[in-house]
DNA sequence: CATAGAATTCCACACGTGTAGAAGTCAACA
DNA sequence: TGTTGACTTCTACACGTGTGGAATTCTATG
């Protein structure tokens, strides 16, 4: 078809690879990804791939290289003063996964966590240590119970609500979500402590 | 190797190819487990899988064919009376959740719904046909909500603690994850609906 | 005892996968 | 203006996949 050899001007080839392997490992997970069918999306020899990123696992390291921005803005509002704490909390985390640059790469680590060892170990860093090492001390004693517990339920939230859309919760409007979850959150971060 | 032919006496072949597929759906998902490990991992042929389910897609839908039982389970828990409520799932909830039989299947439908969208339809079902359609009446109005916020906390726990094995939920002490979230999916049940 | 059918093994096909390397073409710098 | 190196394409390999079917041996039914 096309003539081999090098294309004149400067083509975003690198970035169009990056962006396609994003997409598909974000709907697909990482086995379900092929790199000819990223190759395909980019609009691309499969050869290229490669020769940018060497091997698959690779161009998967870089896909999943953004989140860190993720894990800054959670922290922040997790950090700040404990008045609507719960509410801010909960919007921070609903812009993220609503967000596509943001939810790409946390729907590929999702996706791919239940296959890839090494996409839930980056799970597991990006919950762990990010988000409960710096935050867990400001929550006092039990701070690691009340940061882990508050990360469970928000995943749940985003596992039922964005990855397998399960009905009600996927539909409900965003404002009924904050308000019913949004105490319940504040609650676990800074209220007492179960029945006591 | 061993010669061709029926083999003498009953065989309890079927039962073990069956028990072999949920094994390997339950750790790797629907596209992670091959016919060919499955059939080794049975100490069988792979044609005897064929033979008796006839295609992968048809094994794996007899291999999920065990959480009607636990749907049960957790409606009788979510339909008795108010008092307790909150602790009574819970407690029916991570019981079903660590016993093997029934987490098995649990963790095939978990892990083969980010892939397989007949995975994600039963998941669905699940939550929705059983829970929703038989729990909500009880609650009232807004009983769609209330029990879809609660299945949404529960989903998080469960993966969380059992698919990512996230720390700290993952070694929680059960009965301090009961005491720290028992109220709260009381409340969801049961109490004043969000902030008013 | 004969015969139909179930259980089991093996072989083969067509396809998709990740990886590898060879060869061609252009850009940038000396 | 040459030459180096980056970019691009194609072809190929070795392997694993789900599926299909032929051949063999046993059980069960008549």
């Amino acid at each position: 078809m096309t003539q081999a050899g090098r294309r004149p001007g400067g083509s975003g080839t690198r970035a169009a690879i990056l962006a396609a392997a994003r997409e598909q490992f974000a709907d697909k997970g990482y086995g379900g990804a092929s790199l000819r069918t990223i190759a395909a999306a980019a609009g691309v020899d499969p050869g290229l791939i490669r020769h940018f990123y060497g091997s698959k696992d690779d161009l998967f390291a870089a896909a999943l290289e953004v989140p860190e921005e993720m894990a800054e803005l959670m922290v922040r509002a997790l950090t700040g003063h404990p008045d609507g704490l719960g509410e801010r909390v909960l919007r921070a985390y609903l812009a993220v996964w609503e967000d596509p640059a943001m939810a790409g790469p946390l729907l590929a680590v999702v996706r791919s966590a239940v296959t890839s060892e090494r996409a839930a170990e980056r799970l597991r860093t990006l919950i762990g240590a990010r988000l409960l090492a710096e935050v867990a001390p400001h929550l006092g004693p039990d701070g690691d119970v009340r940061a882990g517990i508050t990360a469970a339920h928000l995943m749940g939230i985003a596992v039922s609500r964005y990855v397998f859309r399960v009905e009600p919760v996927a539909s409900l409007d965003r404002e009924v979500l904050i308000g019913v979850c949004a105490p319940v959150i504040q609650a676990y971060l800074t209220g007492p402590l179960g029945r006591n």
